[in-house]
DNA sequence: CAGTGAGCGAGCTTCCGCTTGACTT
């Protein structure tokens, strides 16, 4: 017979509760939600005040049978979902789905894991709190209303299967007005200064002092000017003055600070962080990482002023309280940190060390005293110019603190910056320098970078869009809609000028850079950028960046008690509903997006762009006229808003034929991975310096003989024995082919040698390795590899 | 990593937030 059956959210956290609580109590998990509105139907009843329409998905059903029958069993259920908005929802659906009794039901919450905080909860329960239950249906149907009204919309005016919401079109937006914003930059112009100066130290030792002067010339002439006047000059050190610098840590991680860090000093995506940090909490490494919280657990604190402590000595340690500063931080968990901040390093996979290290070493540099730096700013005046002098900078740590664990890395966009110092040489005021040479560099601003997958996070969180459990999945959707691409965008390249005084004589010379290269960033699809133009002309209210800000208002309202969350929704249907409907209603003559290039200079035909059914296409002619309208897909690198007629009318030369050979015919087209010849019965892509609609018979005739020439190398060999093992040639060298999966040969092995029982022990091999790459490699890893554990620091 | 290649007149598509599997890659 069970006395007491616990419930929480997660089953990592129910395994470690079970420990605190002995064998009176019994502790199972929810897996978040159990019930939700209906996954295809629209759910909710408008006429009946929003009456919601709630199932229990088949998925959870045999969960919630079980849950049910251990209720049944149990004197008393305690419901220990979060404490947030979600939880206090996912409590009250257990209540009801379960059909719990109030006298034999507490609601309890706790912040941290630990045994006392735990049984401190079950000696404090409550009732649970319906007015943050409807903060959440509120929540919830809302962003039904307004995904399953808009989508459809979409599917109307743009193209099927396209979607709508919240939070992922203001994700867009997001990112379509950045690049229009790239689009519209134009690059100025400027003279940078910099100089070298030689100082005479006590020893008579020279040292190199390098100084910038602190503004810009705009033309060359006044750089020239500049340059001509220093020829002539002398100069001496002007002032020199010291300050102290404090630097402080940064607060522990959140899901958002985790994302971006690990992006950009382990170069994770945001799904991969998210997955290896799940693996971390399963095992019981770390915290829970789903977190808006920067809050440590007394232990927390306690444990890492041990360990600072113990690593470093005392004066290192400095115990700090952060609060959260996000709009909307709901809190119900700690900041994401070890849970034994003992353990600076971990078994596990590399990536799951490397993760866990960042979050050690941020956590542990939150707990420390600030850096102390000393910062030194000399001016070097100029004789003859009173209003220009030269700075140079020095700065010196006094004491590490914290940077002797972590340092926040720099801004992906931010500007790069050469300005990095050390100590000064020791330097009088009113002693004379020798210049070894003065240089000015023409440099441009630079357009507003674009954003990575982490840094599109933070703007969402700064704006109190998403959740930490919706920031990756959100943005693998605008992706997977094909709304955003994330992509490289080459450089390009740029000349500069360089004028230079050395030896009393001013060189003037050009120089190339490349500028301007991207990695791995968002960038607006067409359509991604016509569905974002549609719904802020439209819907303006809905893509406002404000508007989650707004109804979040009103949500905390309902929690309070002070709102009905049923006038909240009248008041927003009232107004949006109307929207969709007239927006539906509008027979505009075209499509959302659609742009009118000009006329077919032969047929007089209108010639179009717009977002098809296929994504971007070309048309000649209209719907409903006597011949059907002919089509064209755009290119890759094509966008509807920038094709030219010219460009489009280009477009419909392809596919077009070349002529026969051997009595076959051979044509160019153009497919989805680029255009192509295709002849006796085969394709071949066209090299990049091929054009295709200059590419001759004889060229097409040669790319085609070379690929059934190397088609017929494929096949090395087969053997009768084992029909699935075949020996194959690739363009990565010869590979065994086996079951749907392939083998490496290893080198110095000739691969028409191998017999069919030397190719399997390859394919064993190989199968036994990557099983056990893919286990957690507790006992595996045998002896550490000790080179990749130091560390580069200065 | 190991090779792809069209269609543009009905089918169905879609939201955000909680939580992990059970499938192959």
């Amino acid at each position: 017979m069970q006395k007491n059956l616990v419930i929480v959210e997660s089953p990592a956290k129910a395994k470690t509760i079970e420990k605190f609580l002995g064998k009176d109590f019994k502790v199972m998990s929810s897996y978040g939600h159990i019930r939700d509105l209906k996954k295809k139907a629209f759910s909710i009843d408008i006429a009946h005040d929003f009456k919601p329409e709630y199932e229990i998905p088949a998925d959870k059903r045999a969960l919630v049978g079980q849950l049910k029958e251990e209720a049944a069993k149990a004197d008393t259920v305690w419901l220990a979902s979060d404490e947030d908005r979600e939880g206090e929802a996912i409590a009250w659906h257990l209540y009801e789905v379960l059909k719990l009794k109030p006298e034999h039901t507490k609601r309890i919450v706790f912040h941290e894991i630990t045994k006392s905080a735990i049984l401190n909860a079950i000696e404090h329960p409550r009732s649970i709190d319906l007015n943050l239950v409807d903060a959440q249906q509120a929540r919830r149907v809302l962003d039904r209303i307004v995904g399953f009204e808009l989508s459809p919309v979409l599917w109307r005016k743009v193209k099927p299967a396209l979607s709508a919401g919240r939070v992922q079109s203001v994700a867009v937006r997001l990112i379509v007005e950045r690049e229009r914003e790239i689009n519209a930059f134009r690059t100025e112009a400027a003279y940078r200064v910099t100089a070298l100066f030689l100082a005479s130290d006590a020893d008579g030792k020279q040292a190199e002092l390098k100084a910038e002067l602190p503004r810009r010339f705009k033309t060359k002439a006044e750089a020239q000017d500049f340059l001509e006047h220093c020829r002539a000059a002398r100069f001496r050190i002007g002032d020199i003055s010291t300050k102290p610098l404090r630097k402080s840590p940064s607060a522990p991680f959140t899901t958002s600070t985790l994302q971006q860090e690990a992006a950009r000093k382990l170069g994770f995506t945001v799904a991969q962080t998210m997955m290896v940090a799940q693996r971390l909490y399963e095992s019981g490494m770390i915290t829970y990482m789903r977190t808006d919280s920067v809050n440590l657990s007394e232990f927390a604190l306690n444990s890492s002023r041990e360990a600072i402590t113990r690593l470093m000595g005392e004066p290192y340690v400095c115990t700090r309280h952060f609060a959260t500063k996000t709009k909307g931080a709901q809190e119900a968990h700690e900041a994401i940190r070890p849970t034994n901040m003992d353990s600076p390093k971990i078994e596990g996979t590399h990536q799951e060390k490397r993760l866990y290290e960042l979050i050690w070493k941020r956590t542990i540099a939150s707990q420390m005293a600030d850096a102390v730096l000393e910062k030194t700013t000399v001016t070097i005046g100029i004789d003859g110019m009173k209003d220009e002098a030269f700075v140079a900078t020095g700065e010196v740590v006094k004491f590490d603190g914290f940077l002797r664990v972590y340092r926040d890395s720099m801004d992906d966009d931010a500007d790069l910056r050469d300005d990095e110092t050390g100590l000064l040489p020791p330097l009088k005021k009113g002693q004379e320098l020798a210049c070894n040479e003065i240089t000015a560099t023409e440099r441009f601003s630079q357009h507003p970078p674009r954003y990575t997958e982490a840094s599109l996070v933070r703007k969402l969180e700064e704006l109190g869009i998403g959740r930490p459990s919706t920031y990756a999945p959100t943005i693998s959707t605008i992706q997977q809609r094909e709304y955003v691409v994330k992509g490289d965008k080459p450089g390009e390249e740029r000349a500069y000028n360089v004028l230079c005084l050395r030896d009393g004589k001013i060189s003037d010379s050009t120089r190339t850079e490349t500028t301007g290269a991207e990695k791995a960033k968002l960038m607006p699809t067409d359509t991604g950028l016509v569905v974002n133009d549609f719904l802020t002309e439209y819907f303006p209210n809905i893509l406002d960046y404000n508007f989650t800000a707004t109804v979040e208002k009103q949500f905390d309202e309902i929690a309070e008690g002070e709102k009905k969350w049923t006038g909240v929704l009248h008041t927003f249907y009232d107004h949006f509903h109307p929207s969709v409907e007239s927006t539906l209603a509008a027979k505009s003559a075209h499509k959302a997006g659609e742009r009118v290039l000009g006329t077919e200079p032969k047929t007089g035909k209108q010639v179009s762009v717009k977002i098809g059914r296929f994504g971007p296409v070309a048309q000649i002619g209209a719907a409903g006229e006597d011949e059907k309208p002919r089509f064209a897909q755009l290119r890759k690198d094509q966008s509807i808003e920038t094709i030219t007629l010219e460009e489009a009318l280009d477009l419909f030369k392809l596919p077009r034929t070349l002529g026969e050979q051997d009595g076959q015919t051979v044509s160019v087209g153009a497919g989805r991975f680029g255009p192509y010849v295709h002849g006796f019965g085969i394709y071949v892509t066209l090299p990049k310096e091929i054009d295709p609609m200059s590419v001759t018979l004889e060229q097409a005739v040669e790319l085609l003989k070379a690929k059934q020439e190397a088609e017929a190398k494929r096949h090395i060999k087969r053997f009768d024995e084992e029909p699935d093992l075949e020996i194959m040639n690739g363009r990565y060298g010869p590979y065994i082919s086996y079951q749907g999966n392939n083998y490496k040969i290893p080198a110095g092995i000739e691969p028409a040698d191998l017999s069919l029982a030397s190719c399997l022990e390859l394919v064993k091999l190989q199968e036994e390795k990557a099983a056990a790459r893919k286990k957690r490699p507790a006992r595996a890893a045998k002896a550490e590899k000790p080179a990749k554990t130091a560390k580069a620091k200065k």
